[in-house]
RNA sequence: GCCCCCGUAGCUCAGCGGACAGAGCAGGCGCCUUCUAAGCGCUUGGUCGCAGGUUCGAUUCCUGCCGGGGGCACCA
């Protein structure tokens, strides 16, 4: 019996007594199980008696009594007990508990996805690093957060497009083609202007493309380092985020929005809709209208477009190409970001509530030193991933809730001890390889069809009670947008395996046959590898066979 | 001045309205002739920043303070 199972028994149970008259009131909303923290309080706890009892109009615990009665006599149920306030605790017989491990090991790779956002699109833009500089690490998070965060809502059943966004039209890119120059005639940078190691490995490049390029005027100069520069960049940042196991489906160039003409339009749509106005020379987006706390320069008096119009035109780009809801990772120095964005979609007539989801996310330091674009000594992905790997940098920054900012202790995470988490699940993992290699070199083999209710030492129900959530642990870490929620169960359930590990013997010792009791362990034992391998597999972590 | 985020054990953090608030680390004491000791067990440690409110019930939701971080460009 899985959780949802128990959740449509409990379900039944209150609608018969709501039918034959034992209870007054109507089916709750929604009706919860979880996994109580202490073992005496069961497998199972509902509180659906506690929100029945006002319109029941009888005390909760009456009304869990009765409730109670009836989940007596579903199959698979072992006890149920009323308890504290009126809480129905549900114990499973063995038996219904150990069918964990055959429906984990039956779903194998599909085990952990759901339904649960089935026919929806969705465009993930994370990222979006600027081509004027290498990814750093707090690009990094929104990396390694943004990629875990589309295989979990993939898992959910929605179709996801990965998309990166590249400024590639703005000033920035004019100040980084004059930092490329100087750097090639080995000048300072301009005032604003970029530095660091890559500025002048890039130009060199450039230079190297094209002989006699600072013998040409300055103008013809600028626009080749600064065509030539930017391409450079795009695929050093390609590049990094690939060896950090980061693709994207679609790069979007945000000058092909211009060159369409798409931010034109974008601002006529505007325009027509009654929300532009002139003042000062420039052309103002009404954007107060919709909650924003100051009106937004779409269009400079100098006739150039702010990046509000690329914006807008880049949402309805996607919108156009299929997008049922537009979700953007961002830094926290964007929060500002979510209310002019809210506002220019409100502009065009629809409700951001329904398509447009902004996630603000804190930043990333390292050892209190704060990450500076801007300072030259920047501290890069490629440099985090020399230090501690792919696998630990992906992990330790998927770790944390987005609202914490991160502190990377490169030392910790470099670490191959206890301390380290991504080592500690990983280790379980490759414990539990191990354990398959040993059997098949005893010739044991997992049987057809095992007694799965010999697993009913504590140790071993607390780990197929943890097995049992998994899927509800994606749903619910997709929904929340919260890839933490999926390391952290990782973090328990290793541990709930090593503890089962401490207590169980699973192969036979010499001269012993091997029993009933080793074929269903072996059976919990595959079980317990195929989730640490899936949820691993969602962070775009590494499930290693030996460690 | 306005806006966003945070405040939970010595440290780093988890807890999408429920039972005695949890984990890891750090400190203390134990466990390897048997499946990976990169592991496990026991143990010390809290006015969930403060004050109100909503609720049968608040660490969780709302308001106001206090403290910390980050934003408020015709830069992106």
């Amino acid at each position: 019996m899985t959780p949802d199972d128990l959740v449509d028994a409990i379900k039944a149970a209150v609608a018969a007594s709501l039918a034959d008259g034992a209870l007054a009131g109507t089916m709750p909303d929604e009706v919860m199980v979880e996994r109580p923290r202490n073992p005496e309080h069961g497998d199972y706890a509902t509180n659906v008696a506690m929100r029945l009892a006002k319109a029941a109009g009888r005390p909760p615990r009456d009304v869990a009594a009765i409730i109670a009665e009836r989940l007596r006599q579903v199959d698979g149920i072992a006890s149920v007990d009323v308890a504290g306030p009126g809480f129905i605790n549900v114990s499973l017989a063995a038996a219904s508990l150990g069918e964990t491990a055959r429906i984990v090991v039956r779903a194998g790779e599909a085990y952990g996805g759901n339904g649960n956002l089935v026919g929806e699109t969705v465009n993930l833009e994370y990222v979006s690093a600027n081509p004027t500089g290498p990814v750093h690490i707090a690009h990094a998070r929104w990396a390694a957060v943004g990629d875990a965060l589309s295989r979990l809502i993939s898992a959910s059943g929605a179709k996801v497009t990965r998309e990166y966004y590249f400024n590639d039209a703005g000033s920035q890119i004019d100040r980084f083609a004059a930092s490329l120059l100087a750097a090639a005639r080995g000048e300072e940078p301009p005032a604003d202007g970029y530095q660091g190691e890559y500025v002048a490995d890039v130009a060199a490049d450039v230079v190297q493309a094209h002989p006699g390029l600072l013998e040409a005027g300055a103008d013809e100069a600028l626009a080749t380092f600064r065509h030539d520069g930017v391409e450079l960049m795009f695929d050093r940042i390609k590049q990094t985020l690939h060896r950090f196991g980061v693709d994207f489906d679609v790069y979007f160039n945000e000058r092909d929005l211009h060159a369409s003409g798409a931010v034109d339009r974008a601002v006529e749509r505007l325009r027509a809709a009654g929300h532009v106005f002139e003042a000062d020379g420039a052309v103002w987006l009404r954007t107060t209208d919709f909650g924003d706390d100051k009106d937004r320069v779409i269009v400079r008096s100098n006739g150039q477009p702010t990046y509000f119009g690329a914006d807008l035109a880049y949402y309805i780009d996607k919108r156009n190409r299929g997008a049922d809801r537009v979700i953007i990772l961002l830094g926290p120095d964007h929060h500002g970001y979510f209310g002019r964005m809210r506002g220019l979609v409100a502009g065009l007539g629809e409700n951001p509530d329904d398509s447009l989801e902004i996630i603000i996310g804190q930043l990333v330091s390292l050892r209190g030193g704060r990450m500076s674009k801007r300072a030259g000594n920047l501290v890069t992905l490629d440099e985090l991933m020399d230090v501690i790997g792919v696998d630990a940098g992906r992990y330790s920054l998927v770790r944390w809730a987005m609202d914490s900012p991160i502190d990377l202790d490169l030392d910790l995470w470099a670490s191959r001890t206890q301390d380290n988490p991504v080592f500690y699940v990983q280790y379980a993992h490759a414990r539990l390889s191990s354990l398959a290699r040993n059997a098949a070199a005893l010739g044991i083999e997992r049987s057809a069809d095992p007694d799965l209710g010999l697993l009913a030492h504590p140790r071993e129900t607390a780990l197929l009670g943890a097995l049992a959530e998994f899927p509800r642990v994606v749903a619910g870490a997709a929904e929340l947008r919260a890839p933490h929620r999926v390391a952290r169960y990782l973090e328990e359930l290793a541990g709930l395996y090593h503890r089962f590990y401490d207590a169980c013997r699973v192969l036979p010792l010499a001269d012993e046959p091997g029993a009933s009791v080793t074929d269903a362990r072996l059976w919990l034992c595959e079980a317990t590898r195929i989730v640490l391998a899936n949820g691993l597999g969602m962070l775009g972590v590494g499930a290693p066979d030996r460690m």
